[in-house]
DNA sequence: ATACGATTTGTAATTTAATTACATTAATGT
DNA sequence: ACATTAATGTAATTAAATTACAAATCGTAT
């Protein structure tokens, strides 16, 4: 899959001039992209054939099929990816790895994403008589972002992060209402009882989370977002900020059911908090 | 930038045939890549040098060069970016937008990241007393997401929704106390009333906002994520993302500025929540 | 030590791909 | 309708990548 990480892995495996290739690779795959076999070859002190061979151990199916690869890899920013975190590291090589990491996640999801279930729940919410947002830790923020985003339309919308409220919430679901339970792991205990009781409360429970984990027991539709691990093992990081960018996938395609109607609404709800700021002409504020 | 788009808006400067190479472009793009001058000459039923012309008028330095950039421009998943959301969207064409968008925005932020902005915050994180996270609508949850990663150290972390609470909070600053704003446009009346209150009790001003903006006047340290236009003009949506990754960034600067020590901590924290989750392992849960 | 085999590497030839030069055709305006 | 310009294709050229094969290197066993 990553290109620059496979070549430092199979490092070992190369002889004396591949190796040399390897090294020049690394050290610059930005400029491989617009090299020939003849120029690399050259600069690495080797024949073109070394080139050819060298590409081909790699897994690739020529020089041609190597430099695509590695375009598509360094375009994705990636390059980084599964490169943890070192002590010695400068804070430009964190941000550069912290960001190399969504981004790879983000690739990941999307192309992972089970576009039934994100129908599926698409369709329950546009049904929905009520909307409630739950999760703990990391992911009750992205509970939060989520309500703030349904908010902004007609169906109730709720979220709450304390234990007790969320139960009675839970207990209060009515068929027809929907609960919605973010958790990445999905083995958030206090998670799972707010789903139980929304469930045996004829609430549909849809669970933002890992397919087959305890949460999902409960839930009647599961959207997975299989993200890679994560960088920092300590917290979720990528993984939350996947969910966030469904949950928006889902708000805008809500949106979307909802038509014209609803584009009006948006634009009321925009004009409505107009005074809430100042305004964005730079010669009004002062 | 967005070759995809670059061939879509030249579309009418085209010749005849030069149109129908264009037309098998846009059609399949991924193809492409994996694509001689013949073959693409011959379903688009041209000659080659026509493929050659395609190439340069749309600003290529050649076919390779072209093929390069596609590879480049899909791998990144941004050729749909700039193509707004229609009326008539699947549910899968409307997660695809949301998902390229955001990736697009990510890989700009990334780009464009004040390295130095970043640093001076870690850095006064580090030293601070105490910090206080706030932000509205659609910040309030970037806020209290970056509230919940640093209330996993020891510097005490502070949270609330609550404008009142949030005013008392920055009244009570002290030198050495750190708060941190949060704003997208910059421009929230609120925001920046409880970030001026915050400055003139003495404590460091950071906002992750837009640079000149109201707010930032109110600001020590202004880290700006320059994000483009959002796809929803009606809620932001990429830019939220952009900030919150910002924040992994600097709390892993955070955790590395500490060292080991911290490292430990992060560890023995994970062990202590331990028990509210179901173990791993699928075994243990029937 | 040295001779054998295996592996690596390079030279030269071949194939394939891309581009250029030029001729032909089509299109447009007078 | 004719001249001029633009568009297109054919054939030639150039450039790039790959293959075939020979030379060199390295390790191993005698």
């Amino acid at each position: 899959m990553n290109i620059v990480q496979t070549v430092r892995e199979r490092l070992p495996d190369l002889s004396k001039n591949e190796y040399k290739v390897a090294q020049v690779v690394l050290n610059d795959p930005e400029a491989i992209i617009h090299t020939s076999t003849a120029t690399l070859a050259q600069t690495a002190a080797v024949s073109e054939p070394t080139i050819n061979r060298f590409c081909r151990r790699i897994g690739c199916k020529g020089f041609p099929d190597f430099k695509l690869q590695l375009a598509q890899q360094l375009a994705k920013g990636t390059s980084y990816v599964n490169s943890q975190i070192n002590d010695d590291d400068s804070v430009a090589d964190v941000t550069d790895k912290i960001f190399a990491a969504t981004q790879s996640a983000l690739a990941t999801a999307r192309e992972k994403i089970d576009r039934d279930a994100v129908e599926a729940t698409i369709n329950c919410l546009v049904e929905a008589r009520k909307i409630s947002f739950f999760g703990y830790g990391a992911s009750a923020s992205v509970a939060h972002d989520a309500q703030n985003k349904f908010a902004r339309f007609t169906t109730p919308a709720i979220y709450s992060d304390d234990h007790l409220v969320q139960k009675v919430a839970a207990i209060n679901s009515l068929p027809g209402d929907v609960v919605l339970c973010f958790s990445h792991t999905g083995r958030t205990k206090m998670l799972c009882e707010i789903a139980q009781l929304a469930h045996e409360n004829g609430a549909t429970v849809i669970g933002i989370t890992a397919k087959d984990s305890p949460l999902a027991k409960f839930c009647h539709i599961v959207v997975s977002t299989e993200v890679p691990e994560d960088t920092d093992h300590y917290m979720p990081m990528a993984s939350r900020i996947a969910q966030m960018v469904l949950i928006d996938a889902i708000v805008a395609g809500f949106a979307l059911a909802h038509g014209d109607d609803m584009k009006q609404r948006l634009a009321r709800v925009k004009a409505g908090l107009k005074d809430s700021r100042y305004p964005a002409n730079p010669s009004n504020n002062k």
